[in-house]
DNA sequence: GTCTATAAATTGATAGAC
DNA sequence: GTCTATCAATTTATAGAC
């Protein structure tokens, strides 16, 4: 490598503009966007309204994505990312199937909380465009993985069998899913959680013998 | 009143307009609204798309309601009135504290189930107008009662004093709210939803002695 | 009660200068 | 990488005929 070193291997140095802002890629520009988008909703957002969140004009935007509909693409690969990793780890493809949901019901929370605005997006579509369509399909199939999860841990005997299983697994993600209703990062961040979850889906409200 | 009795006394007749469809009023326009609504997304509505899906001209639309707002506004009420209604109810306001609250939730899946469209799109609203920040205030008020109800059980020893009242509460709700992702009228229709859901609150998944 | 026609504003997106 | 200027399409809403 006696030649001089290509631009492309440069240590990446970005670039200021005005206001001594660092100036926009694709992914800081993506998390403006998902805030917004969670803030008024995907389709109550201009692209005018995403311009003023940015600091600045529409046409600019344009400059790092192809349109509106190309923001709301990426973030919803990115949380859809997030949860399909939790089912290829480890302690959700082995051992007692109870074990595995228990795992997946953390795993599932903690991806939400992490990447909170991308998650609560996704949660929202509504099928309106190939797009979201396409975003509600690898939902739907996360959603049928789990569901399978729950019926081999009604099967084997490790949880309740008064409940119906495809109910029960709609009913306990709904819950999770709801955290994105009002958690805020740095509010009630002592609280565990995913702990307090799986608590609260294993054993319920009622008082067990001996902590009361 | 010996007088010709006025026409606001004679009952009502529906007249019959073209394709022999009775005419519309606020409230059946209200309720194909809510339709288009929960489908599209209220944003995602256009005045032309509700126009479509009524068989009506745009136009035609603006003579029973001021505008798209208005049909938001009449939808949000409804649900938030029937929420309310059960806080009111004789089973809601005495007795034990885990008592009240059960009850409260059995009425809430109820009433999210009989007026599911409706409780739907309130749970949607983001506060993008006055209309809609008026209806996430009573929402918020009508969380702080049940909230209440949640920590006297908790303090009168009734449920599980390991979990957070308050966190367990938004939990609880939110899975009651997820309803809405899911539930379609006709199907499963024979499980009793509002008690599996107590069930659920109640005991969790595990499985109890003498039920395995 | 419903229609056609149209106004006035906003929307997503592009062209081209710096 | 960002800007101003602009376009074509869509949106909410109104006017006035039947």
């Amino acid at each position: 490598m006696a030649y001089p070193r290509s631009p492309s291997s440069e240590p990446v140095k970005p670039q200021r503009m005005r206001g001594n802002r660092p100036a926009y890629t694709t992914e800081t520009l993506l998390d403006v966007a998902v805030t917004v988008f969670t803030t008024r909703g995907y389709e109550g957002t201009s692209m005018e309204d995403l311009a003023a969140a940015a600091g600045l004009s529409k046409s600019s935007i344009y400059h790092h994505v192809q349109g509106k509909q190309q923001l709301l693409g990426l973030a919803l690969d990115r949380a859809l990312d997030g949860l399909f990793a939790v089912l290829t780890q480890p302690g959700a493809t082995s051992g007692p199937a109870v074990d595995r949901l228990t795992h997946v019901i953390r795993g599932t929370v903690r991806v939400l909380l992490d990447e909170l605005p991308y998650v609560t997006l996704l949660l929202r579509v509504r099928g309106n465009s190939p797009i979201e369509l396409a975003a509600l399909a690898r939902r739907r199939e996360f959603d049928q993985l789990v569901a399978h999860l729950v019926l081999r841990a009604q099967r084997d005997g490790e949880v309740d069998v008064g409940l119906d299983a495809a109910v029960a697994t709609r009913l306990i993600f709904g819950m999770i899913n709801s955290l994105t209703e009002w958690y805020r990062p740095g509010r009630a961040d002592r609280l565990d959680l995913p702990e307090t979850v799986v608590q609260l889906v294993l054993t319920g409200l009622a008082p067990r013998p001996g902590t009361g």
